[in-house]
DNA sequence: CTGGATCCGATTTGATACTG
DNA sequence: CAGTATCAAATCGGATCCAG
């Protein structure tokens, strides 16, 4: 069994190393919508709901500090700032498309209902 | 966003379905070990050292809820009990051998470097 | 040998308030 | 607009004890 060290952390296998890195319930939500588009902050906020502004910013710090993101901040006010993936996160959609699509199939598989949206009250 | 209810809780994306059946430290290591071939309950405890004894049956009881392994129990004593891989859990070895793919070529990117197991003290 | 139950500390997450 | 700090709640994990 492999076991090693990694900033101070032990790992005891390749998939631990690689799910610290991309695991949780959001991270890989956050670079799926970076996938092919600048995003600004508040942009990334209203297309992943349900996640909490604490969330949202402790996941992109952790996101950059492993280099899967970059951060840009404009100098201005209000503050502007944007968020692209890099090279190695683009290698990452490669495995987080696959993770989607198995949940996908494992969905189907096991029956799972999509909830309809009531045609006239959408999600704001 | 899709989103949708399973077994009363609330997911919010393919990703986070699949992850919540094949994620955490355990689960992936756990299906690996399976992968060809059948194991008994001390044989998993062994092959996967630094598990608990309350992570590793907590961890085969879900496996088993979701249909990635099957238990069987031979009415002997002392008793014993035989895990196997079942269909789904196969196809889960797919996506499991992905990240770890990907968790070794990551590992490889940031130089980690692999502890070098002592010529005549080998792990137990 | 396998496994359930309990206790308890550590870690993670959510809600809220505050800042330039 | 984007981000930090703080506190409380919830979840997770390890150690231990009991049982068939």
């Amino acid at each position: 069994m492999p076991e090693f060290l990694y900033n101070g952390k032990l790992y005891y296998n390749p998939v631990e190393f690689a799910m610290d890195r991309l695991g949780g319930t959001w991270k890989m939500p956050i670079l799926w919508r970076l996938k092919d588009k600048v995003m600004r902050y508040g942009e990334l906020k209203k297309e992943i709901p349900h996640i909490t502004h604490k969330m949202l910013t402790s996941q992109l710090r952790e996101l950059e500090e492993e280099g899967f993101i970059t951060r840009r901040v404009y100098p201005v006010v209000p503050p502007k700032v944007e968020y692209t993936i890099t090279r190695r996160g683009q290698r990452a959609i490669v495995i987080v498309e696959a993770i989607r699509n198995y949940g996908l199939e494992l969905m189907k598989e096991v029956g799972v209902e999509r909830q309809k949206q009531p045609k006239s009250r959408r999600e704001k």
